[in-house]
Order: C-alpha cells, then sequence, then structure tokens
DNA sequence: GTAATTGTTCATGT
DNA sequence: CACATGAACAATTA
C-alpha cells in the first residue's frame, strides 16, 4: 500500500498511539529488514527509550528516539503498522515488534520484506545520502518549474523519481494523470504550461484526498481511476470506454486512451 | 505453471 | 549525464 498517503496514514496512527511510552523490549523476527546493524545492537539502542515525535517524507516515515536518534521506515510494496494489546494480535508477516511499558505492542508488518528499518542520527544528512527530492506535498511550484526544466523523460517516469520529488508511486502516478487529462507516457517537456500548472495543482488535490479518505480506495471520488485499475477496469467518466495499459519505467499504467491522449505543444 | 503486485537499485544500452 | 528497460530482491494471489 504505501505511497505518500498510505504512510502519512501511518504517521497519524504512531502519532496517536505510540508516543511517549517507553520501550520494554524489541524483537527483530527478520534480519533481512535490517541494514548495517546487528540485530543485538538495534534492539539494545530501543531499549528503555521512546518515540517522540515523527515525521514523513515521501513515502519514508521517521521516528525521533529519546537519544535523538531517528528510526526509519521505508515499507517497501506490503509495509505496514499495527498497534495492538494481545500478543495474539500480531501481524502474519511481523518482522520488528516493539512493546511497551505498558504492555501494548508496535509491529512492523512486512510481507515481501522490500521494505527496512534503520537507525540515523541526522535526518537532513541521510536524507542528502539518499538523495531524497521534496515532499510531493509541499514541493513549491518554484522548485517544481526549476525541476522539470531541461526533463524529457515521460510524466510518469518524473513523478515517480524519488530524487524528483518524493511521496508519489505507481498507483497515484497514475491518477495524478487521469485528474490532469495528461497521457502518462507524455514527455514532460511537451506539455503546455497551462497543463503544467495543472499538474502541479492535482498533485496535492489528489494526496490530500487520498489522505482525507485514509487510502480507503473504496471511498474515493467516483471520477478517480484507482479502483478501475484492474484487468477490465474501464473509464470512471465514461463507462464504455475500457481503460488501457502500459509499462512505464516497469510498472503497469493504466490510462484512458479516450480522455488522456498525447499532445505535441511545444512550451 | 504463468503472470502480476502500492518499491528501489543495479546493470546495460541508447 | 538523461533516459528506458529488465532483472533482482520475496511472498502471495488470480
Amino acid at each position: 500500500m504505501p505511497e505518500l498517503p498510505e504512510v502519512e496514514k501511518y504517521k497519524r496512527y504512531v502519532d496517536y498511539y505510540a508516543l511517549n511510552q517507553k520501550i520494554r523490549t524489541v524483537t527483530i523476527r527478520n534480519t533481512k529488514i535490517l541494514q548495517n546493524i546487528s540485530k543485538h545492537k538495534f534492539e539494545s539502542i530501543l531499549l528503555d527509550q521512546q518515540f517522540i515525535e515523527t515525521r514523513r517524507i515521501g513515502k519514508y516515515l521517521f521516528l525521533r528516539l529519546s537519544d535523538d536518534n531517528w528510526l526509519v521506515f521505508h515499507f517497501g510494496m506490503t509495509g505496514n503498522i499495527y498497534y495492538f494489546k494481545n500478543l495474539k494480535q500480531e501481524p502474519n508477516h511481523s518482522r520488528l515488534l516493539i512493546r511497551f511499558t505498558n504492555n501494548n505492542y508496535l509491529s512492523y508488518d512486512c510481507q515481501r520484506l522490500f521494505g527496512f528499518v534503520r537507525l540515523i542520527k541526522n535526518l537532513n544528512k541521510y536524507r542528502f545520502q539518499i538523495q531524497l527530492g521534496s515532499d510531493a506535498l509541499f514541493i513549491s511550484k518554484k522548485e517544481f518549474l526549476q525541476k522539470i526544466d531541461k526533463r524529457t523523460a515521460k510524466v510518469k517516469s518524473v513523478l515517480m523519481n524519488q530524487h524528483f520529488l518524493s511521496g508519489i508511486g505507481n498507483i497515484y502516478a497514475d491518477e495524478i494523470c487521469f485528474q490532469t487529462r495528461i497521457h502518462p507516457a507524455q514527455p514532460i517537456n511537451k506539455i503546455s504550461t497551462k497543463k503544467i500548472d495543472e499538474l502541479y495543482n492535482t498533485i496535492s488535490t489528489v494526496l490530500n484526498t487520498a489522505i482525507y479518505y485514509q487510502a480507503d480506495f473504496s471511498k474515493y471520488p467516483k471520477e478517480y481511476i484507482i479502483p478501475h485499475r484492474k484487468k477490465n477496469g474501464n473509464c470512471p467518466l465514461n463507462k464504455k470506454h475500457d481503460l488501457k495499459t502500459i509499462k512505464i519505467s516497469g510498472r503497469t499504467t493504466y490510462y484512458c486512451p479516450i480522455h488522456q491522449k498525447k499532445i505535441n505543444k511545444r512550451k
């Protein structure tokens, strides 16, 4: 699930349930989620600390610890976070289990193990190291336009490039293209100034809408393409028209061939 | 059995 | 360097 709206949901969930509680035990159930640190060391660093603040940038979630180090979560394709009272409620693919002194638990669940957790000292330094672009919800129009300048890649590839701006993945890139009525394979430098303006505005509209509905696809506006992104899906604007699929950046892309046509205007 | 899956990185080629 | 593509990572489902 985890693109920007899902990770924002996790952030608010942690804010609500798991802040300011002392950590009593830490269990790494699968060491594949660790990077450059031993299970033992990771567990002992967290012990007796609390989470005192959270931050989300793009698809990353950062939890600040009492000692001012940060616990970083990346959710890969299948990561999630659960807080619960009874160990029986531990999810099936729990990879990190934290037990607080109030006897409640926080679990990082990650079926496909593409996600990871790690500890860092300096958030800005880490952000620079991994070349994480500005958050898609907070990038200024000025920076957006500057970064687009001279780029020739397909608009969807640009949207999904986390070095360019962070938080948008395969699903929401399709929605943003659809709502802007731009063909996802349109080279970004061949989009009119007016459409680029629309694109910029649509990014935050779509992401904020998704956050508002807590990333529950079934609640999205009826003109959204996301619930129709499946085999034999049709255009929510005109159900006669089948959606088409193509591959962009290796990802299956759904779009409506009637409402999203390639254009060839120069800037 | 085959293909696909909300992500990222690396190798390779243009 | 910009960009596209495919493979790899792993688990599960249609």
